[in-house]
Formats: C-alpha cells, sequence, structure tokens
DNA sequence: AGCGTTACAGCAAGCGCTTTCTATCTGATG
DNA sequence: CATCAGATAGAAAGCGCTTGCTGTAACGCT
C-alpha cells in the first residue's frame, strides 16, 4: 500500500541503511550508489514516514509556537518573523524545521495542554509569545512544565514576555513598563493633567505592567490619580469604544486617553468621535505597539513601537540554536515613543 | 532516563498493554485497574511518546493550516477560527488535535515544501487558506500532492480558494467576482465613470476573480477601461500608497479608487490625503474583506464582508469530520457589500 | 453440576526508521 | 607481495507504542 524505506532499498538494490543514509546525508555515500537511490525515491513517490523517524532518531523537527490570539497582527507579526528564522523552507538548507503556531486563546488550560501536545512531539523547541498569565496555580503548573521540557531538551524561548525564574528558559522581555511611562510622560509633557487608562484583562503580566508604568509617569509629576480614571477590558477595539464611553461618564472632564494597545486606542478614537469631541483638540489618544494600521489612524496614533519583528526573529535564531541566548538568558527588549498627531495639547 | 510506558506498566504492575489502553480509553479496563495505572502515571510524570504512538497506531493528530501570511489579519482571523474548532469538546473523545498554522509566504515552493512536511507527519487534515498561484507548473505539482494526500487518508480542505479539480479537496470558496462587481456597481451607481483599481500580486486567483468582477460591472454598465486605470501591486498598505499616486499621476481625473483589499485601501486614503485631496468627496475609495480596523477608517471604509470566521470554522469542522462537506464537495461563500463613509457622489 | 458468556488482562508481533557494529573491497605503503 | 588504512555497504538490534489474539476467572443459566 504504501511505499516504504525497504521498497525503495529493494528497488535500488541497497539496503534500508543505505537509503536512510542517503536521505539524511551525513554518511558517506558512493555518488552512483546516492543516485540510484534517489531515482528509486522517486519512481516510488516515496515519502518519510515522519514519526517512525522521529522514534528511532529520538529528535523531531517540530518546534511550537504559542500565540494568545493568532487574529491579532501583534502576534501574527511575531509569529511570522519567528516562522522565518526556522531554517526549513527559505531558510538555510538542512535544517527542515516544521514550526507549528498554536492559538491559546489567552485560556491557561489551552495553554497548558498545548505544550503537553509539544512536549509529547519531542518539540525540538518551543516560543511562547506575549505576556503570561499572573493566575498563581496556573503559573506554577507552567514553571513545572517549562522546566520539565528544558530538561528533556526542548529549547524554550519566551518572547515578549518576562523571565520565568527556575525553568532554564531564555526570556526576551518587552519593556512594558519603561514604555508606558514613557509614553504617559509625553502625555503630561503636553501638560494633560486628568489621564484616562484603559487597561487590558486583569491578571496578565503585559497588563500589569503597562499600566505600572503609566502610574509611575503620573506618580512622579505630583499628579494624584482617580480611581475612576481606570478601566479594565480586553485587548481589542470594541473593548476600547466600550471603556471611553465609560470613562468620559466617569469624568468628562479628561483630557487625555491612554489604552493599552492600538486596537483599543482605535475603539477609544472612536467612541470620542461619535462623542463629538475632536482628536486631539478636546482629547489626545494614546496606544501601544505600533501595528501598522496605527499609522492610518485620523489622526495617526501616537504610540509606543515594540520591534516585533526583530525581537521574533531573534528568539526564533535563539530556538534553532543560530544565536547564542542572551547573558544570563534575559534581555530586555525597549520600545520607542513614536508621537504623532493624536496627542497634543489640551485645549480645554 | 525518561519514562516509558512499560516503567508505568512495571509500577502498576500491569503490562503495558492495560496501561495503553487506560491512556486511550477505548478498550474495558476495570476500574480499579485504571486507577492504579493512572495513579502510577502521575506519579512518574509520565509523557506519551507522540512518534511512537503514531508509528504504531498508523494516525497521527496533527492538522496542517496553510496561510499566505500569517502577520496579516485576513489569514490571522481563519487560522484562528479553524484552529478553535480542533479538539476539545464536540468531538470524539480525546480528539485533541494539534492544529499547526505554516506560514508559506506566498511563496509556491514553501507551499509545497509544508505539505510534504505536513504528508510525512501524516497528518489527518489539512487546510489551505487563500487565493491560490496560478502559476502553471506549480498548480500541477499542488493538484498532484493534493491527490496523494487525499488518496492517502489525509483530509483535504479549501478555505477561500478556488476548488481545485482532481484532488478530492472540499472546497469553500468566496466569491470574489461577485463581490468586485457588486462594489464597482455600486461605485457606478454613484455616478462615478473614472475608476482606478489597485490589483493585488499577479498570477493569483484572488486578485484575478476581484478584478474580474471590476470590469464585469464597468462593461455591464457600458464604461469602456482605461489600461492606464489598473495598477498591480501587493496587498499591504505600502503598494496601496504608491500605486494610487501612481494612478493619480496617469490620470488626475479618476473620481474613485477601488482597492484589491483593506490594507491597499487604507494605503490610499493615506495617498489621497498627502495629495490633499478629500474622500469621498474628491475621490471614493473602496476595499475588500472588511477587515476590524475598516470600520476605523476616516471615513469608515466601503468594503465587501467576507465570513472569514465562520468560513474558517467550518473549513475546520469539516477538516475533522464533524461537518459533512457540501454537495459536490463545492460551496460558495459570498461576501456582503458594506457601504460606509469612504464611497460617495464624485463633486467634481 | 456443567456449560456458555462476559469482562478483563497479557502476549507478542509488528509499525518504519536509524545507527552501531561488522564485512568487504580498494588502493597505497613498506 | 603482504599489510593496512580508508571508503562503502549491509546486518540486525532496537526506538516506544498499539492491537489482534489468546487466556482465565467469575458469573448466570438450564
Amino acid at each position: 500500500m504504501t511505499v516504504t524505506l525497504a521498497d525503495v532499498a529493494a528497488r535500488a538494490q541497497v539496503s534500508p541503511a543505505t537509503v536512510s543514509r542517503v536521505l539524511n546525508g551525513n554518511y558517506p555515500v558512493a555518488a552512483s550508489t546516492r543516485e540510484r537511490v534517489l531515482r528509486a525515491v522517486d519512481e516510488l513517490d516515496y515519502v518519510l514516514n515522519g514519526p517512525a523517524s522521529s522514534l528511532a532518531a529520538a529528535t523531531s523537527d517540530l518546534v511550537g509556537i504559542l500565540v494568545n490570539d493568532i487574529a491579532d497582527p501583534f502576534f501574527g507579526i511575531m509569529a511570522g518573523a519567528i516562522q522565518s528564522e526556522m531554517g526549513g523552507p527559505g531558510g538555510r538548507a538542512g535544517g527542515e524545521r516544521l514550526a507549528v503556531v498554536c492559538n491559546t486563546g489567552g485560556s491557561p488550560e489551552r495553554e497548558l495542554t498545548y505544550l503537553t501536545l509539544l512536549q509529547r512531539q519531542r518539540a525540538a523547541a518551543v516560543v511562547l509569545t506575549g505576556g503570561a498569565m499572573e493566575n498563581v496555580p496556573h503559573a506554577a503548573a507552567m514553571t513545572s512544565k517549562l522546566r520539565k521540557m528544558a530538561d528533556a531538551g526542548t529549547r524554550v524561548v519566551l518572547c515578549g514576555r518576562p523571565p520565568a525564574p527556575d525553568t532554564r528558559a531564555i526570556a526576551l522581555t518587552f519593556d512594558n513598563r519603561g514604555g508606558g511611562r514613557e509614553l504617559t510622560e509625553h502625555l503630561i509633557g503636553l501638560g494633560h493633567r486628568r489621564l484616562g487608562y484603559i487597561a487590558g484583562p486583569e491578571e496578565r503580566t503585559t497588563t500589569r505592567h503597562r499600566l505600572e508604568g503609566h502610574r509611575e509617569a503620573l506618580k512622579a509629576h505630583g499628579i494624584d490619580e482617580d480611581p475612576r480614571w481606570t478601566v479594565h477590558g480586553r485587548y481589542d477595539r470594541r473593548s476600547g469604544y466600550e471603556a471611553t464611553l465609560e470613562l468620559l461618564r466617569r469624568d468628562p472632564s479628561l483630557t487625555a486617553v491612554v489604552a493599552a494597545n492600538d486596537s483599543v486606542a482605535l475603539g477609544a478614537c472612536a467612541a470620542l468621535r461619535d462623542s463629538g469631541l475632536r482628536i486631539p483638540d478636546d482629547v489626545s489618544v494614546a496606544g501601544f505597539d505600533d501595528l501598522p494600521f496605527s499609522i492610518d489612524a485620523v489622526p495617526a496614533l501616537t504610540t509606543v513601537r515594540l520591534p516585533l519583528a526583530e525581537a521574533g526573529a531573534r528568539a526564533g535564531r535563539i530556538a534553532m540554536g543560530r544565536e547564542e541566548p542572551p547573558p544570563g538568558g534575559i534581555a530586555t527588549v525597549r520600545g520607542e515613543l513614536m508621537v504623532r498627531g493624536s496627542s497634543g495639547v489640551p485645549r480645554r
């Protein structure tokens, strides 16, 4: 039925061992023999049996990429960059790796399930992107699982995620706190004193760090934060829209709205426009991430650019063992403040 | 070193066969035995060896999803929807499948390479998203590969892609031609007679079908198309920006610009603004796909909504064998015209 | 009591490949 | 001419799991 190595061997009149060696190319095989084997492979349409091969060789060419939401370009850009470094198709010859993107949807259980699945497959490496959940039992389970995977030889890389102590995981962490601080400082510098903040979902490191940065900036400038100025939501446009209306209801005198990310900021802009407020004359808006569409908002979004593609590419190279991990296994990736039209001097 | 089934068996004082059956749960095992086994699994931290299991069972729980560009929400949304239908509740118990997203980057070679990789892994199913390349030799290679995979038992589903004759692949095709026609008809109905068209990359079915729809509409209304009115580019914002400037240079009297998709349309809007033209008073703009950000453009983008998430979910269910394929293996998914602020009556 | 059933559990034969060790042949060397 | 190193090829032992088939004990029935 299906063609096996043995069939190819028979056709090429060599032993299965030789065929295997031709296919893996790490053992001397005479040119004439090789050619004969290759011809047989071709004629029989032979396809290597991956599982059998992985079993016998005790290795696999699978690399897992975990993302919170694959429909969000924030993750898509990182995943694409990681995958582009996986050798395989398009990359250097040889290290063909099957990079698989797994969508956790922000669910802790799914995150663990996917890790178990990858562990079963004896994945060569795993890259976890985006913020971590701060739920205590889950964090403990993650630590334990990541450590076991690392111990079993899987390279574990965190991209845009805080370090995971006691796991041997390499971490490329985004400086969300610093970026958040800088952004809010920019607004304060423009003269804003009443700033609303639309935070992401609770129990996420990204959410917390950005918010902490914001608060640091307020505190540093002697602004007492009003509890009404913070609203939590999801990382999407809709949430930004609703949160902004809520913010406006709570305190109509706000002159600036800082959003957890660019999508949220876009929703905020829509809500402000629908409320008859002009940006930035009446209210300034700021986002975070600098996704491609941010520059097309009208006015263009002031935000913090995160080098997603660069960080992803680096994470990918480290996962492939093509780049040295940073000293101590931890590197901080900074964002860059992008001042654009959505922020201005408050006019009221 | 690593814990195997045999270790668990020894610890639970049963045979390996029994452990396997407990784990796969498709064979009667006494409750007390099952519990003993489960305890041993837990105590030893046993992790099933995926390759060994796949080899012995001659099946795999891998499902491949091929996308052109994972950083593009168009694909991200579909991939997320497909993946959301994998495993968990609804399927048979333990029907947890590892959905892997593979990024072809629009390259024919990578597309084939990934298919081969998935074929090696004996993937249970493969979903190909987005338009196909029309390059003849590549199309032939794809046909042959898809047929082989289908013959080998892999379920092949095309999502947002034209049917692939002679392959047994199930196709959920987007009605790009119809959507394109409707969109242009809408503009013509508003009074536009000189319409620029920014097409996607050549040799893509999506590009061609949308363009054909556009031309059908022109012809149906007796408008002679000027060859200067069509420019080809990529499916991204930047390309839209540049193409629009080119279009304006060729014929400054255009009153509408139809873009290959929403990202391109956003670029077009930026170019028009930078040229001092107002939307839609001076020039109307239309996109395609209705990605989430389209509604946030100012003015909001007139476009054709494609039910990406619905189509993806359906493709996912079909791939999982949870939904009957459409009769004849082919279904057309229609888009819906979304008329918004970026299109209006030409005022000059 | 004798016999057919039913319900579990174990044996053992692979699944298709990799890789160590061994065998063979060639040409070079002293 | 005997010997040895180097280059290739093959034999065979698994890798860790699944599953068809074979026990075997306990149970219900006539």
